[in-house]
DNA sequence: TCTGATGATTGACG
DNA sequence: CGTCAATCATCAGA
């Protein structure tokens, strides 16, 4: 209340709330009386000396005091009112009537449109709406007391601020579609509790305030149309941190959108860097193209992609190579050809298997499905793979079975090329 | 524009 | 929980 009761008290004379100070009191209406002219000293009189007291003082006295009784103070309360309602409006005039945010407009269309702000509770003018409804005993007008609406405004960004942060939990990975509902339903729940609480705390300051402009307008005059016009003041301030609020709604909203839709929609291929890494591993692990935790870590990692993509991909290859195994044989044999060209360049024929695990009891095996012509192509791969690993070491034919069950065994009743035995 | 390839998702299963 | 099988949605080449 501080403010307030420096603006009435300096220089004796009313001051609006940006401090104008008015510029006379007595404007020469009609002609009084002699002694409605005393009278009227009188009390002008004694407005002026409850105004250079405090406010507690002043309404205490103001209790005991006849002011409030006298005949002629509604008459005199409402020319003052008139008079600072003509200077102040010509200051405020200009800056009242503002359409409704644009910005805030389409916040709130956004926030409907995702089902995150209600039809009930939506839009951004329902808070100023309730704030002017809660507000509007509308009567005296009163000065803002700083100290406590930035008390209220801290508390409610602390708040605010707090509960973003479940907005921000989300770690940043990829959004599963099973998630994305569950998500949203947590980003509307989050967002509605907050838009509570921002109207609760809106409407408690602005009906405090309202009140305390009531209160003082027994011994100040203070208009209607002051206390309407503090009402928007107020609802302006707080529709800053109503902004806040709604844009980060938003912007929760667009991420775990564009986490989702990214994961789904805009797929892209590996590199071919990655591709060949992950088929290398995969073809010279044929017999159990199964990668262990580590395994997967250790691909995920060359090829830049995630544990869970290296997953899906050997998901998929599995099961497509499966699927079309005559098909998958040429790649194979191109594969095997490499590791094993890759074997021999590193280590020399009587070295084992360089890079993954190509010899040794678990892999190295390549696979013919329904007849061994397919194996016996003239394909350029096949023929280097055969130069390749008569290089390294030759065939042998000996131990495949002692891998554990694989759903390829079933092939390998054709030739099988064992990797090279040092 | 069509079509096969490919990465991701989902539900069932052990 | 990892895998399979089916399926979706997009990519990419013809």
């Amino acid at each position: 209340m501080e403010d307030g009761q420096r603006m009435y008290s300096q220089q004796g004379g009313l001051t609006n709330m940006s401090g104008n100070v008015l510029p006379q009191y007595n404007m020469g209406q009609d002609e009084p009386s002699d002694q409605r002219k005393q009278e009227i000293g009188d009390i002008l009189q004694q407005i002026m000396t409850i105004t250079d007291q405090s406010l507690d003082e002043a309404q205490a006295r103001c209790r005991k005091h006849t002011l409030n009784c006298h005949r002629m103070k509604p008459a005199l309360f409402s020319v003052l009112c008139e008079i600072k309602e003509k200077t102040v409006l010509s200051i405020r005039n200009s800056q009242e009537e503002e359409p409704p945010d644009p910005q805030l407009m389409r916040l709130d269309n956004m926030l409907i449109a995702e089902g995150v702000a209600g039809p009930e509770k939506g839009g951004g003018s329902s808070a100023a709406a309730n704030a002017t409804a809660a507000a509007s005993g509308g009567q005296p007008d009163s000065a803002i007391e700083h100290s406590d609406y930035r008390a209220k405004l801290a508390q409610i960004r602390q708040i605010y601020h707090t509960e973003l942060e479940k907005y921000e939990q989300s770690d940043g990975s990829e959004i599963k579609n099973s998630d994305y509902e569950a998500k949203l339903a947590q980003i509307r729940q989050v967002y509605q509790t907050e838009y509570g609480k921002y109207e609760q705390a809106c409407n408690e300051f602005t009906t405090h305030v309202v009140n305390l402009l009531r209160e003082q307008s027994r011994t100040r005059p203070i208009a209607p149309k002051e206390i309407e016009r503090m009402v928007t003041i107020i609802r302006k301030k707080f529709a800053a941190i109503e902004m806040q609020l709604k844009q980060s709604t938003c912007e929760a909203v667009m991420i775990l959108r564009s986490r989702f839709l990214d994961a789904r929609r805009k797929r892209r291929n590996f590199s071919k860097q990655a591709t060949e890494l992950l088929n290398e591993y995969f073809y010279s692990h044929l017999s159990n193209p199964y990668p262990s935790e580590e395994a997967k870590e250790e691909l995920a990692r060359k090829c830049g992609i995630t544990v869970s993509q290296v997953s899906n991909w050997f998901g998929n290859k599995r099961i497509r190579y499966k699927k079309n195994i005559n098909k998958a044989q040429e790649e194979a044999n191109m594969y095997a050809a490499k590791t094993a060209a890759a074997a021999a360049a590193n280590v020399g024929p009587e070295g084992g298997a360089a890079g993954y695990n190509v010899g040794g009891g678990q892999a190295g095996m390549y696979m013919n499905l329904n007849g061994g012509d397919n194996y016996q192509s003239s394909d350029n791969s096949v023929n280097a793979l055969r130069h390749v690993i008569s290089q390294s070491g030759g065939y042998s034919s000996d131990s495949m079975h002692s891998t554990p069950a694989s759903m390829y065994e079933q092939h390998m009743n054709q030739q099988v090329l064992h990797s090279p035995r040092s």
